[in-house]
Formats: C-alpha cells, sequence, structure tokens
DNA sequence: AACGTAATTCTTGTATACGAAAACCTTGAC
DNA sequence: GTCAAGGTTTTCGTATACAAGAATTACGTT
C-alpha cells in the first residue's frame, strides 16, 4: 500500500524532534520545510496537526507550530504513566498468556542478553522493543496496546539515552527475567509490579543522568 | 481567542460521532459535509485528521474516512486502560493531595448526591466528572491528567449510558465516599483499589447492559 | 532618543484547481 | 444470464491562489 506524503513526512518530523535535530521551542517553517521536502503547504500541514496531536508539537492558531520537547519533570511524568500501562499488560498477560508467547519472550531475552555482551546497544535496544512488544499484545487487551506503544514510542529516545547509566543493561537484564517468571507462575500481581518497577526506575535513572549531566556541565 | 474553523468542525463531528449520528463504518463524505458545513474540503480534511488521531474515525488511504464506533469489547478494553489511569491518579493524589482538594471533592460529592436525589442524571453527570476532574489534577502528574482527561472525554457518552442500570448511581455514590475517606487517610492503596473497581465496574456494568439490550431485542 | 502608530511584509488559514487512483457503469463475449 | 474488460465518473491527494491576521519596520511626534 502506496503511503500518502504527509504521513512519509510526519514520520520524517517526528524522528527528526524525537532525535533532538529540532530543539525545545522552535518554529517549524512551512514554506521552508516544504521546500526541504520538496512538496506543498498541503502536506506538510497535515503532518503538523499529526505532531501536534502526539503532543510532539503545538500549534498556535495564526502563529505556527513549534516543537514541544519534554523537559525532565514532564518526561518523569511520562515514565509514570507508561510504569502504570506496563504493569496492567503485565497484570493480564499473567492470566493469558500462552505458552508460545513465553517461549518467544525468553527468545527476546536471550537476544537482549547476547547483544549487552556483545556491547552492541542498537541490538539490545531493538530486542527489547521486542520483548514489551510482545507484552503488550499477551495483555489481550487492543487498546491498551495500542496506547503503551504509542507512549513506549514516544519515550524511545530518551530510554535510550538512560541506557548510558552504567550497570543498567544487566539489572534490566535481571528485571525482565523476573517478569517472565511471574508471567509463567500465572502471578498477576507479580507480574505487574515487577513492570511497574522495571518501567518507574527508568525514569528515576534518567532523572538521575539529568542532574549528573547538570553538575557535569557547572 | 478566535479558533480556527477547522477546530470548530472537528469538534462539531466529534460531537455527532459521539452521540451516535453516525453509525459505524458510515463514510464521511468530504464534499457533501463541506457543503453542509459551507467551507471548503481543506478544512474538513484536517478535522478528519483529528478524528482519525483520536480513534474516532479509520482513514483508509485513496478510500476515505469512516466513523469507528467502539463495540462492546473495544469498550470493556478502554474502561479496563481508564481504571489503571484512574488507580495511578489515586495512589499519586493519595501523598500530595491538599486539604483544600479533599474539601472540593466532598463538595462536589454532595453535589453529586444532592442530583441524586433530585433525579437529575444531568447534573449528576455534571458534578461526576468534575469529582474525577479534580482527581486528575491532585494526582500531581500534568501529563497523567492530560492523558485521563483525554480517556475520560471519549468515554463520556457511554458512561452515561452505563447510568441507567437500576441502583448503579446510589452505588456510585458510595464508591466516592470510599475513595475520598481513603485520600483522606493518605492510603495510597486504598485509594488505588477503590479507583480501579469503581471504574472497572463500569466496564462491567456496560457489559451486562449490552447483553441485556440484546436479549431484549430478541 | 524613545515611544507610539501606521504601513508593509510575512505567515497562516481557506478556497480553488488539477492530476491520479479507485469505484462505477457500460458493453460485449461466452 | 453471468462475467470480464474497458471506459467514465467520482473522490482523494497535492499544488496553487487568495484572503486575513500577526509581526516587523519605518516614520512621525513628544
Amino acid at each position: 500500500m502506496e503511503r500518502k506524503r504527509s504521513d512519509i513526512i510526519a514520520d520524517e518530523l517526528e524522528s527528526l524532534i524525537l532525535d533532538g535535530s529540532f530543539s525545545d521551542g522552535e518554529r517549524l517553517d512551512e514554506s521552508q520545510l516544504a521546500d526541504r521536502f520538496n512538496v506543498s503547504r498541503t502536506p506538510l500541514r497535515e503532518a503538523f496537526q499529526r505532531l501536534a496531536l502526539s503532543g510532539l508539537a503545538e500549534q498556535i492558531p495564526r502563529r505556527g507550530v513549534f516543537v514541544r520537547q519534554p523537559g525532565p519533570v514532564e518526561l518523569i511524568e511520562m515514565f509514570e504513566v507508561m510504569a502504570a500501562l506496563e504493569a496492567l499488560c503485565g497484570e493480564l498477560a499473567a492470566a493469558r498468556i500462552t505458552d508460545e508467547a513465553l517461549e518467544e519472550l525468553r527468545a527476546a531475552n536471550l537476544r537482549c542478553q547476547q547483544a549487552v555482551e556483545a556491547r552492541d546497544t542498537d541490538a539490545y535496544y531493538r530486542e527489547n522493543e521486542c520483548f514489551h512488544g510482545i507484552l503488550y499484545r499477551q495483555s489481550g487487551n487492543g487498546f491498551l496496546e495500542q496506547e503503551s506503544r504509542r507512549l513506549h514510542r514516544r519515550l524511545q529516545p530518551f530510554r535510550r539515552l538512560q541506557l548510558r547509566v552504567r550497570g543498567r543493561l544487566a539489572q534490566s537484564m535481571a528485571e525482565h527475567e523476573a517478569i517472565v517468571d511471574a508471567l509463567e507462575a500465572g502471578d498477576a500481581k507479580g507480574a505487574a509490579a515487577a513492570l511497574k518497577s522495571h518501567v518507574a526506575v527508568q525514569g528515576e535513572k534518567f532523572h538521575h543522568l539529568i542532574a549528573s549531566l547538570r553538575q557535569a556541565a557547572e
């Protein structure tokens, strides 16, 4: 299926914002970007709408759209919500997960482990996403899956940043193991708790990272 | 601030979809609606995007946009997520809530009670929204507040439907009381549990309602 | 020189025009 | 009568044109 140009541009801009090519508050110039992408303003405006609705940009009527990079506080808030969503995924999945999916989780986890050993953060990142994706799916709640994916995607670049913290990868792996064990045992509460802290700790680590970066900058 | 036409139309369409003026799968004709609203296709297309992204419509490239009314299954799924969000609101609010906000909650609750006694479902509905709004705010997590409002708004018309179930109003009031009590006591777990069941029960009641409507139709 | 105001320019929001893809309708063969 | 192929028509996606509001600048007054 041939996607439309506006969608492609939206993806492109989304990536550019998420990887920090645009800084907070920067104005997205319609005609300028239209030139850059070799399209008219129409598909760009459609892309802007998508950005605004997903919270990556703010659209002020008759003024323009401005990129909105979440600050440390907002990020922690988002991780807090993500933790609750993933906890729910785990809670539901504990009752519904298939043996097959458990196998897939273990396999993804193994690939994670290998990536850690190979110091391949890109691979780790990819497999980690796979791990969580399976979990969302296994919640058996399509809406929850969709919302989880949405927020996960939004937090993706910050998760990555957070992986730099020393020893975090190993700890993360251990947490994954605990999650799979709880799921296998059908322990809904345990799975929920494990996931909640697994995600929440990322927000906290992120907080510390920010603090240390601040300190280093002085 | 003068809003733009496309936003006004998006709101209008949103209301029309939510109150059931459009049935599931119905195609939204661009030129037809453009005539109806006396605008060109451009603002309509922008409004469509908003609908598609909030899940109220589906946009199929080169085919058009079709309204997507959630079925019973999806509704229950949404209530399940809403329950988790509200539980988190309660959990966080238990630690942060001010005496002032507690007072407001009690006041909103009282107005709810009066609405129940006066058989004024509109008023109940309004005050109930107020009650939950305060809770979202008192979570102290702006992102959570925003997401909760978004989903609450989306579930609004179905909540209303669900209020018809006999005895539900009185039960709901009792649940509100329990929530406020837990918050006052600073009991995070208790508040979370109370809210989770308060919301989740709505999904279940809804399920029963659907089932009984089905039965009645036979 | 500083401030307020008016004119100009720039940008956004909306309308219209055009090209392309899908839906449809007709027509003809089996 | 049914099905398929080709053309017609509708509708979507994009480009361009136009209108209205905001920003900026230039100028006049104090």
